[in-house]
DNA sequence: TTCCTTTACTAGAATTGTTCTAATCTGTTG
DNA sequence: CAACAGATTAGAACAATTCTAGTAAAGGAA
């Protein structure tokens, strides 16, 4: 059956990130990376994990969500000023955020082109390029 | 002199957006307005004001960032988590962000062009389009 | 002007999201 | 299984922002 070693893949994905696959983090690894695409806040996983009775303490929640970004596992979006999003698509592409709800939602990364992006100023490099397309209810 | 009604401009600038001039607004208003294109915290901000001896709360300097900001004044950029910086450029425009120092800079709006922007989720519209082009310091 | 109403300002407390600390526990290696 | 490095924890500390409720100032009317 395909689940019988349910964490193998997970085990496997965290050693290669350099990182213990301890029982917190592939509760936590489970959770982001075994339903598709999502964007959650450190609370929302947080919240998540307890409700599927893996009790994680907040302060792991957040080191973890901060060591599978530097991993490249996941993406830090911030859309609002006391918020921050990680995003498990971590390909190239961008969001559309709703500003009445909160939510954020991947726009395909083929879907938005940038033209004439400018060079980077001397002495620097991109790092990144986030396009963030903010929605409100239509208006009638 | 120009400098005989230094506050005349601004005073019909707030009256139009609906707020009273009042002392403190004017003052943050100069502070704002009378230097150029600006990328301010609303903790610098504030401490600018106080630099300049007008003694405006905390409390007042974030009513008023945002007054300026629903009145279409000023604009609002999220680069952080925990930060908010409010652009005196309201143009349409994007942003360059030096990761290392905090540093937010314009790029001018035309440089930057969007192919593809997709269409609105049906029942929303687009409410602002954000390009944020995160740097950091060349490597080498 | 003076009065009156409305709007704005203030200090400080409260809230929110996040990070830190120091103690305890767990994974891994030998 | 011993031992050490690394991870987890609760709770304290922090930083940015918002709230509260009391006081002050603006602007219109008399």
């Amino acid at each position: 059956m395909a689940n019988e070693k349910p964490f193998s893949g997970l085990i496997e994905r965290l050693r290669t990130a350099g990182l213990r696959p301890t029982r917190q983090r592939l509760a936590l690894a489970k959770l982001l990376f075994d339903a598709g695409d999502r964007h959650l806040s450190a609370e929302q996983l947080h919240a998540e994990a307890t409700a599927a009775r893996v009790p994680v303490s907040l302060a792991t929640v957040y080191n973890t969500l901060h060591q599978f970004t530097e991993a490249g596992l996941l993406r830090e979006v911030v859309v609002e000023a006391g918020r921050s999003y990680f995003d498990t698509n971590t390909q190239d592409h961008h969001h559309f955020f709703h500003e009445d709800s909160g939510r954020l939602e991947d726009i395909p990364g083929h879907e938005v082109g940038l033209q004439d992006v400018p060079a980077a100023p001397p002495g620097t490099q991109v790092s990144r390029v986030d396009v963030i397309i903010r929605l409100r209810p239509d208006q009638n």
